[in-house]
DNA sequence: GGCGCGGATGTGAGCGTTAACTTGGCAATG
DNA sequence: CATTGCCAAGTTAACGCTCACATCCGCGCC
């Protein structure tokens, strides 16, 4: 009469269960379970058909307090509605699951250090092994490398903090090669439609933009500045559409891109006739834009998958090593860009 | 000489070594944890002060394991690159949050119900309390329909299935408003580029606009197809600049409808004087294509949240009520429609 | 002034698993 | 033929927490 009493209760089997079923103890199914040595093929068999005729599923939890092991990995990141991190986390995922994790996402609400701390520490309180901040604001980086943490960390994306792991964007060499490739094609200086200041992605294209404008000793013009939306690249571009002598310029990212060819076109000047038009990322959607983007390529999967693999090799080892991995970006031409016809 | 020895070692303090420090029992250490009555509060306090000085985090393996609550939900997202995903995969992590869960991320890798399944059974293992699917095809959605699963799931974004709790976009609604519209301006009728076959979302979508043209009396003309990228909206579209007597195109989402704008703008079929057009979704972006973008906006960020809380109201109550909550979507005009010129 | 009562705290058990031993065999060895 | 050694299991004890219950204390009551 006991609330056991019914055949089928809902209770969810446990290892003893099968145990039972098999004949066996229960620390042989564990052996099973975990691949051990030193089960005979017949008793192997016998447990796994008690597994599957039970449908037992080993609890996590328990395992894990045992262990010490969660299987679960945390990424912390900024504004996953955006093209890149939502790329990256998305490389995260797969890279990890293959890798035999699972992962736990936090959201920042604001840039601040304390929120990056305040999100570490959540996924931490979960218990993850690791995490993966893909936080490229400068004071999110600095706030990462100054975090107290028990669990590895691994930054992704930007950067050139040398206390965590990270691994980024060859973001200067990027925008060399579309400042570069601007000059070569006649044009006496690259106009700059520059990210967010606080972005350390920003800071780097720009910085690779104006270091190729002194070497080929152009002139270096006033830096113009948006928030990665196509709308400030809108309004940068009514602005930069009032410049008599702009014949080139390179965008932080595409979506600015996008807001700067449109203001183009309502100016009346015509891309790439009058001016070209560069930008960074290479989304999706770039080779669509009127007219198609020429802009440099980033492969933020990869991004992804290479962060993961750096923090997967973090925890393997006990040295907190701060490596530095670097992922080559690409230009790719489109239409948006030709020789500056006036010199 | 043990192990032991030295002052400072790595071991995580527990529960029993705060007792210890504040002078209680480990019991009253857990009370004051969860907020349990009956602790005097300068007891409280000296336990606060406890965990604060030992920098004390509760072990979660260890709770979920007693208490089998994990205080996790999982998240089955197809493509998260994709706009919609992720602001519904953003909405769903703020959500959780301020419901104090924890949320774990699966990629889908392919559409079918196996994959589904997978993803599920996945994160059931990792102990989540409940599952938000977000997977529009229909082969997805009958999936979630007959999975054999324990933990409480909702879908979202789409479909009609209704034995499983879900949330989703007024689709057809919506069609009909950008349908209507362009009907009202005098146009003889519209054309429609549609998503995959195989998604709730263009199903719906293509309903709502043949309905609308039936409606009218208007003729219905063949549909074209993409599969939401600007590259298919944009081969779609060099395919309806060849058709004379097209003046007004719906397009399925807002990407397709970038590549067909720029097919429209190759062909010199100028949009919107020869040929109006209208999007779905309301990107960030679809105000600043060439022409301002006019579509259907729908609020993926709230549409996460209502999913989120459907789902906990799931998990408190026994009773698993297929219920099905609808957003509506807003008509959003831009310069990409105008009246219909030749009649 | 003994009694009951409820607030504050302690005790012990148990959640489901793995880790570390222990125990039986049986074959190879000297 | 006793001894070693290894394979195939079983037994027991954690892991760190919450739950149910037991205990202690001081107060108001008849």
């Amino acid at each position: 009469m006991g609330t056991e009493s019914a055949g089928t209760e809902q209770r969810q089997p446990v290892m003893s269960d099968v145990a039972k079923l098999a004949g066996v103890s229960h620390q042989t199914v564990s052996r099973v379970l975990n691949g051990a040595p030193h089960v005979r093929p017949g008793t192997r068999d016998r447990v796994l058909a008690a597994i599957r005729e039970l449908d037992y599923r080993p609890n996590s939890a328990a395992r894990a307090l045992v262990t010490r092991r969660s299987q679960t990995l945390g990424v912390v990141s900024f504004d996953s509605t955006l093209y890149g991190p939502a790329s990256m986390l998305d490389g995260i995922e797969r890279a990890a699951r293959s890798a035999g994790y699972f992962v736990s996402v936090a959201s920042l609400r604001s840039l601040d250090g304390r929120s990056v701390q305040e999100a570490v520490d959540r996924l931490r309180d979960q218990g993850v092994e690791g995490v993966v901040v893909i936080a490229p604001q400068t004071s999110a980086v600095s706030a990462v490398a100054r975090l107290s943490s028990s669990v590895p960390i691994v930054a992704v994306g930007s950067g050139n903090q040398t206390r965590v792991p990270m691994v980024s964007v060859g973001n200067r060499f990027g925008a060399g090669e579309a400042t570069g490739h601007l000059l070569d094609l006649g044009h006496r200086t690259v106009h700059h439609l520059a990210g967010p200041a606080n972005w350390v992605e920003s800071q780097d294209r720009e910085e690779g933009w104006r270091l190729t404008l002194q070497a080929a000793g152009a002139p270096v013009p006033d830096v113009e500045r948006g928030d990665w939306s196509a709308r400030s690249g809108y309004q940068a571009g009514l602005r930069i559409a009032q410049l008599p002598d702009v014949t080139a310029v390179f965008c932080a990212n595409d979506h600015m891109a996008l807001g700067l060819l449109r203001a183009l076109h309502e100016a009346g000047r015509s891309v790439p006739d009058e001016i070209s038009v560069v930008g960074f990322d290479d989304i999706p959607e770039a080779a669509y834009f009127i007219p198609p983007l020429s802009t440099v390529r980033q492969d933020f999967g990869e991004l992804g998958r290479r962060a993961l693999e750096l923090l997967v090799g973090e925890l393997g080892s006990t040295a907190p090593s701060p490596t530095h991995a670097q992922i080559t970006p690409e230009l790719v031409l489109r239409r948006s860009v030709g020789p500056a016809l006036r010199r």
